[in-house]
Formats: structure tokens, sequence, C-alpha cells
DNA sequence: ATTGTATATTGCAATATTACGATTAACAAA
DNA sequence: TTTGTTAATCGTAATATTGCAATATACAAT
């Protein structure tokens, strides 16, 4: 095999497992905290920034963009990069929200 | 290649990284939500409850032991889980923190 | 000792991810 | 038009993940 089951989980476990998987590379990770403390920059900053081949960083921006939580718009010959505000909430709150489930008794010893 | 180059990227951003693919997988979701839920339960009441082959949930426990955000304890023939409560706290402000970093001007627009 | 229950591990096939060189595409400037 | 800059895409190799059948391990009960 080596196919996720989704259709045997609810949508929002599935989303909340597509937004971490955005998250569960340093590189995507390094690229999100660059952008939110410079606003804006272009893939070769990150190049720069990151070290990784320009390639392997247009990759991730590609996984980024996918996800939606960062926009692109194409500015002369480079591509302007930026976080969408909108879907970083969306996503703060749903992780918010799944690490807020808290049960009655928070007992932390099993059995 | 196919390996994450680790070293060029800082500590927090390779834990976060590390955290985050733990909850890139909606089973691993879907364990951690039930036992938030019921507390503590054993390998087989999640075989039951999420539907997946024994051996692929006993997987998902050993990734999710191993990142410590589950604990195990041998109860006679069966192994009792739960959450360990000090590791979750420890991740959800992980993942609070990053999604804080809020820049001075969090403006929406590229370019 | 044998049987049953519960879980971990092994081995394997299918698929996904990571990384990068090479190439392509789009545009700006000379 | 030619040259340079920027970024996306293609192709490929190395590695990781997912899922499960089969097997192994551990213990409890008969």
């Amino acid at each position: 095999m080596g196919l996720t089951k989704s259709a045997i989980f609810t949508e929002e476990q599935n989303h909340l497992a597509r937004m971490a998987k955005v998250l569960a590379h340093p590189a995507r990770v390094a690229i999100l905290q660059y952008l939110v403390k410079v606003n804006q920059c272009i893939c070769g900053d990150l190049v720069h920034e990151i070290g990784l081949a320009q390639a392997t960083i247009s990759q991730h921006l590609r996984e980024l963009k996918s996800a939606g939580i960062i926009k692109g718009n194409i500015e002369g010959t480079s591509v302007c990069y930026c976080i969408d505000a909108e879907v970083w909430q969306d996503v703060q709150q749903l992780f918010d929200g799944f690490f807020n489930i808290n049960s009655t008794s928070q007992s932390d010893d099993c059995c």
C-alpha cells in the first residue's frame, strides 16, 4: 500500500494533518518565519537566507502556496511572496482548537 | 539525495518540524483526539475506533511515543496509553509561539 | 503445558518526500 | 536582438512513509 486512507477520517482530522504536513519540514518553517519577519520577499532571498538550491526552495514554496498559507505575486521578472494573513489565522485557530480540547480531568497517569 | 539537511536549520525549526510531522497524519491526530477524550486506552480500542489494522495502529503509536507525546504503561497483557500532559503543553506552546511571532505591520499584500 | 488475548516486530509493496542539476520560460536592459 | 536575471518545471536518485499479513513475544487462564 503506502497511501493514506483519508476516507476513514473526519474532514477536521484530514485538514489538521494536511496543515501539519506543511509545517513538517524545517525549510518550510524557516521560510514562514522569514516571511513573517520581513513581510515579503522573493525566491532568491530565501535561497540566500536558507542555503538550499533554488529548485529546492521553489519546490517548498509551491507546497506552501498549494496549502494556501502564502501568496505569490508576479513582480516583473521576480515573484513576490508573502503570508496570507487570513489563512495563517485559520491555521493558528485550527491548531489552537486541537490543543485545547482538554478533557474534564487532565490526568497524566495511565491506568 | 532525499535527506533533510537538518544541520542548516535552528534547533527550534527542527523541533517544530519534528512535532508537526507527528501530527501530519490523520490517524495520529485521531489517536490523540481519542486519547484526550477518554484519557487512556489500549491499542485494541484504537484498532476498533479507527479502523486500521493492528500493525498499522501499533506503528503510529510507536511514532507518537518516540516523539514523547504519549506514554504507554504495561498492564498485564495489554499496554495502557495516555497523553503525556507535560509534553502536550510544551508542544502546544511551541506551536503557539510559532503562530504568534507577529511582525509589527501584519500586512496582507505582496509588493 | 496448552490455549487465548494483546501487542510489537519483521518484511514487503506502493507511494511520497527531499534535494538538486539541467532546462525552460518570462521579462528587463543593453 | 542578445544578454542577464529570476523563478518554475522536469528528470532522477536517495530516502521516508504508509499499510498490512505474518510472525513473534508476553502474559493470563484453564
